[in-house]
DNA sequence: GGTCGAAACGAATGCCATTCGTTAAACGGC
DNA sequence: GCCGTTTAACGAATGGCATTCGTTTCGACC
């Protein structure tokens, strides 16, 4: 076989592949990415320098797919809900690359540009640039953490282990949270280390959404409160001056 | 050859080496860790069941190094700081494992201890059972998000992308931040992709210490603002009883 | 219509994780 | 102290992965 009439391969084709795969099973082989595609491995050599340069596209994707079009003229809480909340849901789809994408710069034009919209709004509405910068740098935080956070597993504190707490196993069940069953791991893992995973019983994971709730709350009380203390903050330095 | 007269490894020199060679390179293959203890790569399936079993062991050894002695009595806000800076740094030495770590469950003694002491002043400081979980929740998603960009690169963001917007450039400038050299990218990347790396320049990154005071300003920001909300939500609570 | 580049293939390389059978030393019961 | 059993090393072999190179054939352009 030989060159086709009509050309099997590109590297939008290839780098959305390569995403899909991702998401369903955490891995990504260059292999299993050419059967996908009905192509020999060797054939994407053509397209793209190689594997690196795969996952660099991703990770360009991704950037774009987290930009998000702030309106420059609602109100600061607002827009940094919105921010961290659509930035929080697009890693939260692929956590194994926030490792990557929390490393790099940003390069890309419309991730800048969120930035931009979201500096612009927090100095209009009267934070100083020092505090600009810290907020910003904030958010990152708070939402890369979250994301992870988001795909913890389930029984984040087994029973076995809380049975010997007091304090710490009240306040857990308290909040709704406990989980008796150690049902299966999150299928986070990465290509890096999936067999990892293997031990893990493959109990019914009846509630599995029980969890995902802890981590919206915790999020959602993260964030109300880091908008609570820059409110007072705002106040503070407006009633000093 | 055959067995020697002092045995040569143990799952303990074994996950030493493994740590050792991921805080140098970042990567960790058995063929290496084997050529490092002086022994063949079968050798060491004696002795553990295999590479998920080494990062396993690593796993825990983390967990257990990031126990810390909670003072029982102390002020909440400072056994808050003391948790939460401690964790970061733990973390920040081997920040390809935080993903593996974010997303296991807490099952070792010393670090639920850490949890139930921590659970204990903030009970005792007056916070409500939900707040205390939505307490814990947040350090670990500040620690985590935290920790992760404190490997950042140095130059999150870049002097060509910053020529292109107007507030963020003024932010970022008074921030003290601006790196226009674009030095080598940091070392982080995991098991998965160090080949990723590559492109990059090798120059002299005189001032690498310059955004990790970045970091640092941003993870005491963060912590600051979370805190002082805290006391006034307590403050309220108080109020209102 | 001939030439040249592009896009597929197949074979081959080198690394990795892992398994199995082998060997010889250490250990332990008598 | 002897002897069987266990143990901890080895070497060879397997199968998968990422990558390279040479080959083939098709398409496009002159």
């Amino acid at each position: 076989m030989a060159r086709p009439s009509k050309t099997k391969l590109s590297p939008e084709i290839i780098v959305a592949a390569a995403l899909e795969m991702t998401a369903e099973t955490g891995e990504f082989t260059v292999p299993e990415l050419a059967r996908r595609l009905n192509v020999r491995p060797s054939s994407l050599y053509n397209h793209v320098s190689g594997r690196a340069e795969i996952i660099e596209l991703i990770r360009r994707q991704m950037h774009e797919a987290m930009a998000v079009r702030v309106d420059v003229n609602a109100d600061w809480p607002s827009v940094i809900r919105l921010v961290a909340s659509a930035h929080r849901a697009s890693l939260a789809e692929f956590p194994w690359l926030i490792p990557l994408l929390a490393t790099s710069p940003a390069t890309l034009d419309t991730s800048i540009t969120t930035l931009e919209n979201v500096a612009t709004v927090l100095s209009k509405a009267g934070f100083g640039e020092h505090d600009v910068m810290m907020i910003i740098a904030m958010i990152d935080i708070i939402v890369i953490g979250a994301s992870l956070d988001l795909v913890s597993p389930q029984d984040l504190y087994p029973a076995e282990v809380l049975a010997e707490t007091t304090t710490f196993a009240r306040v857990v069940r308290s909040a709704g949270i406990a989980r008796m069953t150690r049902s299966k791991s999150s299928g986070l893992s990465g290509p890096a280390d999936s067999s990892l995973l293997s031990g893990a019983s493959e109990t019914v994971d009846e509630a599995a959404g029980s969890d995902t709730s802890r981590a919206d709350a915790a999020f959602a009380f993260t964030v109300d409160l880091v908008i609570d203390a820059l409110r007072a903050r705002l106040d503070r330095a407006r009633r000093a001056r």
